[in-house]
RNA sequence: GCGAUCGUAGCUCAGUCGGUUAGAGCGCCGGUUUGUGGUACCGGAGGUCGCGGGUUCGGAUCCCGUCGAUCGCCCCA
């Protein structure tokens, strides 16, 4: 005998009610996403690691130490997909979507990312997602989040807010940078270890820091606002409007940033209010949906200039938040009460089923307590068959009008 | 990658200052009782105490390592 393998790290077997919350938040998704007229796109797994890497930043954790990335047998570097933006705008330039454009997707599946489990974060996750090319209007961003609104809503999920911020345009951007390099800079010695590592690698990031010593010099730090150009202005203001016309509530969020180097414009994050149940229900890992404008991200895998935005959600995170939802339909139990009966049950759940009736047999174990097992289960109607003197009866326990609904069924 | 806590039956856990055949509840299977049925009682199966090594006459219990889970940091969905 050899010993069980274990399942690798940080990947999950989801089954019971977990998997029915899993299943009810893709088929929510797919519902909205065709109110909005998003079409579906099915998306490869992996990608040449150039993908990634060119378009997420080469400094960024992602690409830097999570990706799952291996040589295939002919020599080429290939990455296990971190995220769908890459793919879907590789996608774009080599099947010539441009034709479409502006082209609004959505897709759903895995992602891989190499890093320590929690609750919420796994290597093996999965995302929902959305996405415009080609559409530089403010009205994009807008439906995108009414959509990603909408789609909260439908899966009940309660004191969950957006956070909102722009981050400029391309030269607005930059130059908060640079302020925000030279502000943090000259206090340098006295920030937190990490954000003195964050002044090279991602200045931007400091905003965010929970410790302490970083705060005392956040809130003096240079804003974006000031930095914005009038286009840029003129842009966030028409997101802002379009949204409060829309009625999706927002919050604006001057220190919300995005990790990755593509974002321009719009940025945002749907996250649970303080001390709410979501809140709780999420631990740390709080963000549930994220995403923004990527106007650069097109030309950077050598695309023409191309606006576009978009958004990602986590499914397990919002399958968490939806709880006890998604529950089980209406059903049936067929209970044989003796072998001679299996036949006759087994016949009227086929009927049952040709009309549309979810349903299941109990046949095993001790004839007297078959019954017992189908009370339990908390079935709409059970339908039992039992042998008695020669003949097979039939006895329907339910309500009166699911009685005679069965009948018609059975008849 | 860093820090903390934790890993005993299918599930929830007890047992651990080292000492005879490792326990309970629930669930599962069977029997009896009841019976147009959701009851009660009895019995049974199921664990090399995550894995490996060490200390010891003796380890579920102490030590080290490893794998995994949970929580926080980091990052993100």
């Amino acid at each position: 005998m050899s010993k069980t393998p274990q399942a690798i790290r940080g990947t999950q077997d989801i089954f019971g009610p977990d998997a029915e919350a899993f299943a009810f938040v893709v088929e929510t998704f797919e519902r909205v996403r065709r109110l909005y007229r998003f079409r579906r796109v099915e998306m490869p797994v992996f990608e040449k690691t150039e993908v990634f890497a060119r378009s997420i930043g080469e400094t960024t954790d992602i690409v830097s130490k999570e990706m799952y990335s291996f040589e295939d047998r002919g020599g080429e570097s290939l990455t296990l997909r971190p995220e769908f933006t890459a793919g879907i705008a590789r996608a774009f330039l080599t099947n010539g979507w441009q034709q479409h454009a502006p082209v609004k997707l959505a897709t759903h599946g895995p992602l891989f990312r190499y890093e320590r489990p929690q609750k919420g974060r796994y290597r093996q996750f999965h995302q929902i997602d959305a996405e415009i090319v080609g559409a530089a209007e403010p009205q994009a961003d807008v439906e995108l989040l009414a959509m990603a609104d909408q789609l909260l809503k439908e899966l009940g999920i309660e004191g969950v807010t957006l956070h909102l911020n722009t981050l400029g345009d391309g030269d607005s951007r930059e130059a908060w940078r640079t302020a925000l390099v030279e502000h943090f800079r000259a206090v340098r010695d006295e920030l937190s270890e990490e954000s003195q590592e964050r002044l090279e690698k991602n200045p931007l990031r400091i905003l965010d820091s929970k410790d302490r010593r970083d705060q005392r010099f956040v809130a003096d730090a240079p804003k974006i606002d000031q930095f914005l150009s009038d286009e840029a202005r003129a842009f966030f203001d028409a997101v802002t409007g379009g949204l409060d016309a829309a009625g999706v509530k927002w919050t604006r969020a001057e220190s919300l940033v995005r990790g990755l180097d593509y974002y321009r414009h719009t940025a945002f994050e749907f996250i649970p209010d303080e001390g709410s149940e979501a809140a709780s229900k999420l631990g740390s890992q709080s963000t549930i949906l994220g995403g923004g404008r990527y106007d650069g991200l097109i030309e950077s895998l050598g695309g023409a200039p191309t606006p576009a935005v978009g958004w990602a959600a986590g499914i397990e995170r919002l399958a968490m938040l939806c709880g006890e939802r998604g529950g089980e339909p209406d059903f049936v139990i067929v209970v044989a009460e003796d072998d001679m009966a299996i036949t006759e049950a087994a016949a009227a759940l086929q009927k049952l089923r040709a009309a549309g009736r979810s349903g299941e047999l109990i046949a095993t174990g001790s004839p007297r307590k078959r019954f017992d097992k189908a009370v339990k289960a908390d079935p709409w109607a059970i339908v039992a068959f039992s042998s008695r003197e020669g003949g097979v009866h039939r006895n329907i326990k339910a309500d009166a009008p699911i009685v005679r609904m069965v009948e018609d069924a059975l008849a």
